[in-house]
DNA sequence: CGCAAAGTTCAAATAATATTGAACAAAATG
DNA sequence: CATTTTGTTCAATATTATTTGAACTTTGCG
C-alpha cells in the first residue's frame, strides 16, 4: 500500500475529530449528510460527497472507507450511486490501480444528474399508473366517468406545468 | 352515527376491491402513495390524500379510517400533516360536528405548502450549519482557509443559484 | 497462468421510520 | 354538568431502509 495505512487513517495534522477529519471536513460532512437526507438519500451517500468535497485531492475508495469508517459495503454502493449520478467521477492515477474519486462541483451537473437518475425513473412510474388508471376509468358509467376524468386531467394538468418548470430550471442554473 | 357504520365501511356499490375502495380509488391512492414516497412522506400521507382526491365530497377522518383501513392515529397525524402543508382544507357540514376535508386541487398551493413545510425549514438549518462552517474556518490556517473558502463558497454560489429557482417556478406554476 | 489488490454483491444485522391502539383531552349535546 | 362523540398524543410494535461483512468477481501485474 501507498499511504493510507491500516484502519485508522493519519491524524494529528489540522484540528481533531473523528477518525482523522479535521473540523471543517467533519462539517461539510455534516452538511451533505442533511442535504442528502433532505433529497432522500442515504447518509453514506452525503458523508461521502462531503469528504470528497472537501478534500483537495481526489481519494480512493480505502481512504473514503478509512477516514469516514463505513463499510466496504456502503462506501461501494455509495459511490455506485454517487456515479450514476454524475455526481462524481474518477480520475486516474499513474502507479495506481485504484479509482480515484472527485466531486462534481458544477449545481447543473448536479441538478441534472439527480433528475436523471433519481426523479426521472420515478416520474416515467408515475405516467405509467396514470396510462392504467385511465383505462379503468374508460370502463366506468358515464355518471363516474365524469368526475374521474376531470380529476385525471388535473394530474396530467399538473405534470405539463412540471415539464415547463424542469427545463426553465435547468437553464437558470447553466448561468 | 350518521352513515358510515362499525369497521367495515360500505361497500359493494361501484367495482369491487381493497375494503370498498373502487377501481379507480385504489389507482389514485397507490399513485398518491408513490409520489408520497418520491417526496419523502409517509404512506398514510399519500393513501389520504389519494382517498380525497378521488371522492367527490369531502370526508370525515372516521370514513377516511374506514375506507382505506388505518388507524386513527396515523389518520390523525397524516392528516395533521396535510394541514400544515395545505394540501386539505376543512369543510363544515350543518348538523354534524365532525371535521370533514377536502384535497387542495392547485399544484401551486401544492408547492407552495410543501416547500414552507418541508423544504424551508431544513433550509434554514443548512444555512445556519454553513454559517458554523465559516466560524470554523475563520480559525484555520492561511493555507488551508484559502482552500476551504473556496469550497464554501461554491456552496454559496448554489444557495444564491436556488434562490433564483425558486420563486421563478412558483410564478411558473401559478399561470 | 497464478497471485494479490481492488471492487462488487447480497443475505443478515442493525438502525431509522411509520403505524398502532389505548389512554387522554376537547368540545358539543341534551 | 355528565355524557358521548371527536380528535390527539405517545409509548410500544411493526415495517422499511440502510449498513455490514464475508464470499465472490474482476483486474492488473510479474
Amino acid at each position: 500500500m501507498a499511504h493510507s495505512a491500516g484502519t485508522n487513517g493519519k491524524r494529528g495534522r489540522e484540528g481533531i475529530s473523528r477518525r482523522g477529519l479535521s473540523q471543517v471536513e467533519v462539517a461539510l460532512v455534516e452538511f451533505f449528510v442533511s442535504l442528502a437526507d433532505m433529497a432522500g438519500m442515504p447518509k453514506s451517500v452525503g458523508e461521502i460527497y462531503g469528504l470528497l468535497f472537501a478534500s483537495e485531492e481526489s481519494l480512493a475508495m480505502d481512504e473514503i472507507i478509512a477516514r469516514l469508517g463505513l463499510s466496504k459495503g456502503s462506501a461501494s454502493q455509495g459511490l455506485r450511486f454517487l456515479r450514476d449520478c454524475q455526481a462524481v467521477r474518477t480520475v486516474y492515477r499513474v502507479g495506481d490501480r485504484r479509482d480515484f474519486y472527485e466531486p462534481e462541483l458544477g449545481i447543473r451537473n448536479l441538478a441534472a444528474g439527480f433528475l436523471k437518475e433519481k426523479i426521472g425513473p420515478r416520474l416515467a412510474e408515475g405516467s405509467r399508473k396514470l396510462a392504467q388508471l385511465e383505462e379503468v376509468i374508460a370502463k366506468e358509467t358515464p355518471i363516474l366517468r365524469r368526475v374521474h376524468e376531470n380529476r385525471v386531467q388535473r394530474i396530467r394538468s399538473w405534470q405539463r406545468t412540471g415539464q415547463k418548470v424542469i427545463p426553465f430550471a435547468l437553464k437558470l442554473l447553466k448561468g
